[in-house]
Order: C-alpha cells, then structure tokens, then sequence
DNA sequence: ACAGATCAATACGGAACCGTAATGGTTCTG
DNA sequence: CAGAACCATTACGGTTCCGTATTGATCTGT
C-alpha cells in the first residue's frame, strides 16, 4: 500500500467502509470488539484475557463481555488453558476467519474505488 | 493512494487503527456513529434525520440518539431548518473537524507504518 | 499443606442503545 | 380552514455495556 494517502482519502475510506457496513446490517461490532478480534487473528497466539486487557488498555471484565458476545457470534472460541487452568486460551473460528475475510475485502474494494 | 492493497495489509491498518483508539481512551464512537458523522462532514449538506436515516438505511430514532450522543460530545449540531419548521439540520462544529482531523492522522500514520 | 497471589467470571447499579409505537409541531392539500 | 401528511422526538420494555467490587477456582511459595 502507498503511503500517498491524503486526509480526505483516509477519511473518505472510513467513510465507504463505515457506511456500507451500517447498510448491510450485518454484525455491528463496537471499537474495542473489532480491536479485540483483530488482535487474536493478527498477533500471535496464546491470547489470554488478562493479556487482551493489558494490551488494549482496558479492565478484565470489558474483555469477558467482548468475547460471551463475540463467541456468540462464533468469531471466536474459548478454551482452558490445559497447563494453567486458570488460564483462557481465546482462539480463532473458521466463522471469525470468514468475518475478517469480507471485511478485508469491503476496505480494498473501497480503497480502490477512490483511485480509479 | 495505491490499489496495492493486500488483505493483510487492510487487517492490519484497520487493527492498528482500532487498537489506538481503544488504547487511547478517547471517545468510543460506534460504527453507526462514525458513518454519520462522517457523512455529515463529508456529504453536501444539508442533512436531515430524516437524509441521515434513509441514506443509511436505520430508522430515525437511531438517527436522534447517535446525534443527542454526538451532540453532547460537540461533534455536531442541530439547528431547525427555518425554511420548514419540521426540519432539522445538522451541522458541523470545530470539535466535530478537529477529532476527524485527528483520526485522519491516525489512519494515515499507521497506513505509513504499513509501508516502510 | 496452607496462606496469598493470580486468573476469569459474575454481581451490581447505572447508563446507553435497540425497534416499535405514540406524541407534538408544522406544512400541505382539497 | 379542516384533515391528511410529514418531520423529529419521546415513551416504552427489553437488551447490552459500563466500571467497581466480589467470587470461585487454580497455582505458587514457603
């Protein structure tokens, strides 16, 4: 991706993805979801809740909620850690893998209409 | 900007873009809250609950409330239409520029980053 | 083996948002 | 100059999320 990308191209950007996700109607994730899924697909596993929290910043129980919601959804899937019972091991879903798929589609799609 | 745009690369944009956000602590505007604000920034005014409800596709009442939500955080305003008393119009305010100005930054920091 | 640390989840009261339906003004129309 | 149409808002019951504090389970260190 080129770096030559103005203030009303990144806005513009935004603005397409935004707007065509809102039209659809499908899954209204908030900020901090998409910011939590993104996290356990990009970076490397294990992902826990404690070290989700730590990395965005946020409390323990903004985490838990995200995924009840986010695995109701089947974006992702939580499992007992075996070595550390105490532990959750959050991991990816097939449906998850899906959702990010389009959603990567739908930037690059718009990305490329606002350079014809 | 360039339509060299992976699918990784578009994941990892809109990650780092959300992990800043959240990180950050600032305001925690929803996806419908995005999409309206930046339509009424970036579209020709003016703009009605009505405009804004229809051209993306939610009832009006989403409409009234994501602009009580972004009114009380001064991102917009709202104004009767003079013209027809039943109107109306929603409006830019100095706050509302500065914080997309900023997340234009955001999104073209990391879009740099992407591509050393 | 037991006290303290550490993990995720839950309880709690409060705030925000949802969609549907009703309300209060304003304008259009016949 | 009424009644219909239209616009935004509010009311309503229900759901979800918030932050703080607590709980229950598991591990660690002595």
């Amino acid at each position: 991706m080129s770096i030559e990308l103005r203030h009303s191209e990144a806005l513009v950007l935004l603005h397409q993805v935004a707007l065509q996700q809102v039209r659809d109607g499908g899954l209204d994730l908030s900020n901090r979801q998409i910011a939590i899924l993104l996290t356990i697909y990009l970076e490397l596993p294990p992902h826990t809740v404690r070290g989700l929290a730590k990395k965005l910043n946020v409390t323990k129980p903004v985490i838990t909620r995200a995924l009840d919601a986010m695995g109701h959804m089947d974006l992702v899937a939580r499992r007992r850690d075996p070595n550390d019972l105490r532990n959750v091991i959050v991991q990816r879903t097939v449906q998850g893998s899906l959702y990010l798929e389009k959603l990567s589609d739908l930037v690059i799609a718009k990305a490329r209409e606002l350079a014809p």
